[in-house]
This record gives C-alpha cells, structure tokens and sequence, in this order.
DNA sequence: ACATAATGTAAGTAAGCACTTACATTAATT
DNA sequence: AATTAATGTAAGTGCTTACTTACATTATGT
C-alpha cells in the first residue's frame, strides 16, 4: 500500500468534512456527523484533529491542493480570443458549479474564518488567474486586447460575472428569464467586445463601419 | 406615539436581529444575544417571535421593507447610456457595501434558508432591476443598445459583476491590484461597451463616484 | 509470534442551545 | 384608581455540542 491506514483515515475525515461543512456549514456541521459520514468514530476524528478548528484548517488546505491539482492541465490556447475565452469560461464556470455548496459557504462565513476563506480562493484560483492574465498580456502586444485596461480588474470581473451567476441560478432557477448557456454566452460576449480593440471586433459581422 | 411600545419592541428586536445574524451567521446567532442587543431579556424575545425560525421569517421581511424603501426615490434618466448606468452601478455597488454581512450570510445559507433567501434578493433588487430594463428596452427601441442580447441575463451580469466585485474585496482587498473604483468603472466601461450598438460607442471617460 | 500503531466502544463532562414556567414589576389605558 | 398590557427576573428543562477518559479490539510490520 503507497498510504498508510493513517492518511486514508486522514483522508476520509477530510472528504467527509467537506461533504457536511457544504450541507450545513461550518457552524451546523457536527463532529459527530463528519465522523459519521467518513466512516469512523468520533473519537478518531479527535485524535487526526485536535479541534473542530484544526480540522477545519486542514480541510482548506486540503481544497487548495485539489484545486491547484485540477487546474494544472494547460489549456492550450488557440489565440482566437473568443473561442479561448468561452473555453475559459466554461472551465471556471464548471468548477464553481462543482464546488457550489462550498463556495457558497466560503461566502458566507468570510468574515468568522478570514484566513482560510482568503487561503482556499485566493490561492486556489491563482494559476489559473495568471495564466490568464499572460494570455491575455500576450493579446494586448499583439494588438487585439486594448491596452488601456486593468488586467487584474479585467479578470476579476469575468470570473465575478461568473460567480454571481452561478450564485443566482440556485437562489431563484425558475424565473431567470434565461438559461445557464445563454448567460455564460453573454458574459463571454460582454467581456470579450469589452476589452477588444475596435480593429478586432468580432461579434457584428454584418457591415463593419470604418473606424474614425 | 406614532408607534407602540409593542411595535418598537419587535423593531428593535429584528434590528437586533439583523446585527447578530450577520455578524454570526443565522445558526451562529443565539436568541440570548439578539435579546440582549436589543437590551431586551430573552423571553420578551420569544412572546413576540414564538421561534428562532419565525423571527428569522420576520427579518426577512423586515429587509424586503426596508430595502423597496431605500430604493423607492426614482433617479431621473438622462438618456445618456454611459453616465445613466454609471450612477445606477453605484447606486447598486453602495447599497451591496451597506449590506455586505447580510447578502454574505444569505449567500452561504441559501440553501438552507432557501424561502428567506429568495424572499430578501429577489423581491428587494426586483423594483430596480425593473427600472433598468424598461429603461435599457428604450434604448433598444431608440437603437442605442442591441437588439439581439437578452435583457435579463444582461442586468443579471452586470449586478453580478458588482456583487462579486465586493465579495472579492473584503477577502484579499489589498492584493487586488486595482481600487474598488477601478473595478466599477471597468464593470460600467464593459458592461456599456458590450451591449451598445456600433454606432454609439461612448468614449470612455473615468467617472467619479458620486460620493463615498 | 509479538510489539506497536491505529481504531473502536462506552461512558461521561461541562457548556451552550432553544424554549418554558411562574411570578413580580412597570407602563398605558380607561 | 383600577385594570390591563408589556416587560423583567429567576429558575429550570431537555437536548446537543465539542471534547475526554479508560479500556478493548484490530491491523501492521518485523
């Protein structure tokens, strides 16, 4: 065996955390339930983890590790700026509908647990962020992506507009107005005529008008 | 007296109520310390809201109120596409920061609360987000904004934008690498320039916030 | 086979929780 | 002044929580 008896306990008291800290947050989730879930008895749980709080430390740590580790396969980019970003997009928008209850939990109890909270988004979401950001630097010399845009603020509010959709959609589904599909189209539609330059506009392709 | 003793009573207690729960989240908040925020005892507490659960109904609604209140006052269009959206993102972005405990905490226990959440999002941003699409449909018809970009999911992306900006402010506000009124005029220049039609294409001047 | 590491079982502790009961006190109304 | 409505005080109930202790059981490695 390459783990131990040790760490697969470890592990599964770690899954099992994220599997109920998600249902009921981190206040409502019992020791006794994760315990429960992962299989084990209470007391095992408090002798991986020393305390609710210690358990809950590792957790975050825990996600950032998965999530670096799902995002490490490189995109490669076909340096078409809308296909790029609707790949893009869908990627990110997938892994937040994938961790949507912890998301939502991270969200809501920023402000009690500001250092794990800031742990598992910021650094989470960093590799992917940057690689953005070069992908992007990369269009701005080459003429495509205006030059006169915040980078960092520019990303920001595309992974945001995402976020906040996939927020949205779980509060009130029904009466949108329109689907999942169609509000990723429009953000990556918004995003991408937003911060191309007039010289590639993608999106009319009927009649350009001469540029003054 | 305008208002019973009765009536200020309950007031308190869901301002009380409002207070404690966003700053411990709704299962962190205990009867015991909205009481005593109120500086009421614990049982006066329970002969007005006969349950934790019936008084978190009750401010729900109370918000709902207060927030249709709050943006009741009618801003006066100008017709200028670019300064118009331009107040009512700061509009929208000062009520978000007015609030932020409380759409933080409904965000995270959405989906335990799922009535109460819906009830204060949706019903408190209905009336306005109403406005913005009878006044974006007039600049459809006036062919100023594009025809064939769904209305909805448009003003879903533009307040999402702002919603997430302030969520990422409060976890990592000094890494950001751009200010808070960066991010809103990035959300405003993209926003405009992504749903106006070719021929009005607004020179994107940096506007001021209208005041902190 | 044996020593040790990892877990289970059972029971319990002290604290906090929502919520109640009984009775005294204050304020408003009549 | 008398009645009533609204609140306070004090004590307590039953439940759940994080966390502990003591001891028995199983798996693992040598």
């Amino acid at each position: 065996m390459g783990t131990s008896k040790l760490a697969r306990t470890r592990d599964r008291l770690l899954e099992a955390a994220i599997d109920v800290m998600a249902r009921e947050g981190i206040v409502g989730a019992t020791t006794r339930e994760i315990a429960q879930v992962a299989g084990v008895s209470e007391v095992t749980l408090f002798r991986h983890f020393r305390t609710k709080e210690q358990l809950l430390s590792a957790v975050a740590q825990h996600i950032t590790a998965l999530q670096s580790e799902a995002l490490a396969n490189t995109a490669e980019w076909t340096q078409d700026l809308h296909r790029d970003l609707t790949h893009y997009a869908w990627l990110y928008n997938n892994m937040l509908e994938k961790h949507e209850a912890l998301v939502r939990m991270f969200i809501g109890e920023a402000q009690r647990h500001p250092e794990e909270a800031l742990q598992v988004f910021q650094q989470a979401a960093l590799p992917l962020r940057q690689k953005l950001a070069a992908y992007l630097q990369n269009h701005v010399e080459r003429g495509s992506v205006r030059a006169d845009v915040n980078l960092s603020a520019t990303i920001d509010v595309f992974t945001g507009m995402l976020l906040a959709g996939m927020l949205r959609r779980r509060i009130s589904p029904t009466c949108l107005g329109y689907s999942k599909e169609e509000y990723v189209v429009h953000c990556i539609r918004l995003f991408v005529s937003g911060i191309a330059t007039p010289q590639y506009t993608p999106l009319p392709s009927v009649e350009l008008p001469p540029q003054l």
